[in-house]
DNA sequence: ACAAAAGTGTTCTTCATACACCCATGT
DNA sequence: ACATGGGTGTATGAAGAACACTTTTGT
C-alpha cells in the first residue's frame, strides 16, 4: 500500500475594509514548529472524508478566530504540489478563498494585512498569495458569490470603486464602473443614496443584490 | 494523528483527430474492483512526494498505454471532493488535462471516445467530464500550451475550425477565426498551403507556432 | 461547369476606455 | 464660494458576429 501525500487546505481569507478602502488578508502567527511564530495563511490538514469547504471553515475559525457566521462565501483557487514546500515532508496544498463579513466579526480579531503589502509568510505561502492574486482580480464582478461575499448585500458606489482599485490595481471611472455593475446579473442600483464622505462630495448610490 | 484523505489524480487525456474532425477523450476499462470492467478516466493514487504532472503522466502511460513522448502538455482543472465519490472510502480527485500527440501513438491504442458523446463512466467521472468541459473550451486560443498541445506545431485552418467546433459547440466563420488566430501571440500564418480536402475546396493556410 | 471550402472586405453590435460637463454634498 | 467626488452623456477604438463576394481546389 502506497503511503499517500498529506493534503492541507490553505485559505486566502479576504475582507474588504471600507474605511481603509482596501482588501485585507487574514494571517496568523503559527503556534507550532515549523515556522513557529511566523505569519502564515490559515491552514489545516484535510481530515479523512472532510470537504474542502469544511476544512477551509475550520482553518478560518480555528486559526484566525473568526466566527463561523462571518464566513460569507468560499471557493477553490489552485493546488500547489512542490514536494519540498513543507519541511516536514511532502504535503499538497489546496488553496481556497473565503470572504469574511466584517460586520459579524467579534472583538479580538486576527492580524489583517493589506493584500498589496503582505509580509513574508511561512512555507511557500508568499508564492501562493502571489500566484492566486490575479485569479482573485479575475473573479471580481464575474463571480457574484465572491463579489457579494466581499461587499455584503448592500454597498455603495464608493465602496465598489475602492474594492476594484484594491484588487485590480487601478481605479475605474465611476461612470464606467456603474455601467459595468448594471450589466452584472442579480445586481441593481436602488433609488437610495448613502451619506457623502467626510470630505464632502455627492452621495453615492446604494446597490443591492436581488438574489 | 488524523488519517488523511487519499488523493487520486484523474486525467482528461485529449487528442484531436483531424480525420474524425473531433476531440477524443482517452478512457480505459478498469482492471480491478470497484467498477471492474467499466470505463473510467485514467487515474492513479498520488504517491508520496509525487508531483501532479508526474502522476498524470503515470496514469496516461499506465492506464491508457500511451507512450510517454506522446504527452505534449498538461495542466490543472479542478478538485472534486465528494466524500462518497469512491465506494472504498473518501478520496479526493484532482482533475488534470493532458494533450496527446497522435503522431507519436504506437500500435494498439486505448479506447478513444468522442468528447461530445462520452459513455457512462465509473465513479463520478461523468460529473468530472461534465464540469470540466467548459474549462477546456475556455482554454482554447487563450492557453497556448493547451491549444498547441492539441494541434501540434503546425496545423491548417481547416483543423482549427474543426477543433473549435468540437470544443465550443459551434463552428466559427473561417474569416473570423483567422483574425482571432492572428491575434494569438506566438502564432503566425505561413505562406504555405496544405492540400485541399478530398471533397475539394480551397487549400487552407498552414499556421505555425513561433515559440 | 459546378460544388466545396477558405479567404477578403464590409457592416453592425457590443464593450471597454476616456473625458467633458453636471450635480449634490461638506467646509 | 469652493473643493470633493459621484453621475450623465458622449466619443473613440477594439473585438466579436454575420454575411456578400472572391479565390482555389476536386469531380
Amino acid at each position: 500500500m502506497i503511503e499517500s501525500t498529506l493534503v492541507s487546505v490553505d485559505v486566502l481569507a479576504l475582507r474588504f475594509d471600507p474605511n481603509a478602502r482596501t482588501v485585507l488578508l487574514g494571517v496568523a502567527p503559527r503556534a507550532l514548529e515549523p515556522f513557529a511564530g511566523a505569519l502564515a495563511l490559515p491552514g489545516v490538514l484535510l481530515g479523512r472524508g472532510e470537504r474542502l469547504r469544511d476544512a477551509a471553515r475550520r482553518a478560518v475559525t480555528g486559526k484566525l478566530g473568526v466566527p463561523e457566521e462571518a464566513i460569507s462565501a468560499s471557493g477553490q483557487l489552485a493546488t500547489f504540489d512542490e514536494p519540498s514546500r513543507d519541511p516536514r515532508g511532502p504535503t499538497l496544498s489546496i488553496a481556497l478563498w473565503s470572504t469574511i463579513d466584517a460586520t459579524r466579526l467579534t472583538g479580538a480579531g486576527p492580524t489583517w494585512t493589506q493584500l498589496d503589502d503582505v509580509p513574508p509568510l511561512a512555507f511557500d505561502h508568499d508564492r501562493i498569495v502571489r500566484d492566486c492574486r490575479p485569479m482573485l482580480a479575475d473573479r471580481l464582478w464575474r463571480d457574484t458569490t465572491f463579489t457579494a461575499g466581499l461587499l455584503g448585500r448592500e454597498f455603495t458606489t464608493a465602496q465598489a470603486l475602492d474594492l476594484t482599485e484594491s484588487l485590480t490595481g487601478d481605479r475605474p471611472y465611476p461612470a464606467n464602473l456603474g455601467r459595468t455593475m448594471e450589466r452584472v446579473p442579480g445586481l441593481e442600483r436602488t433609488a437610495q443614496h448613502a451619506a457623502a464622505l467626510p470630505k464632502g462630495g455627492r452621495p453615492p448610490s446604494v446597490w443591492r443584490w436581488t438574489t
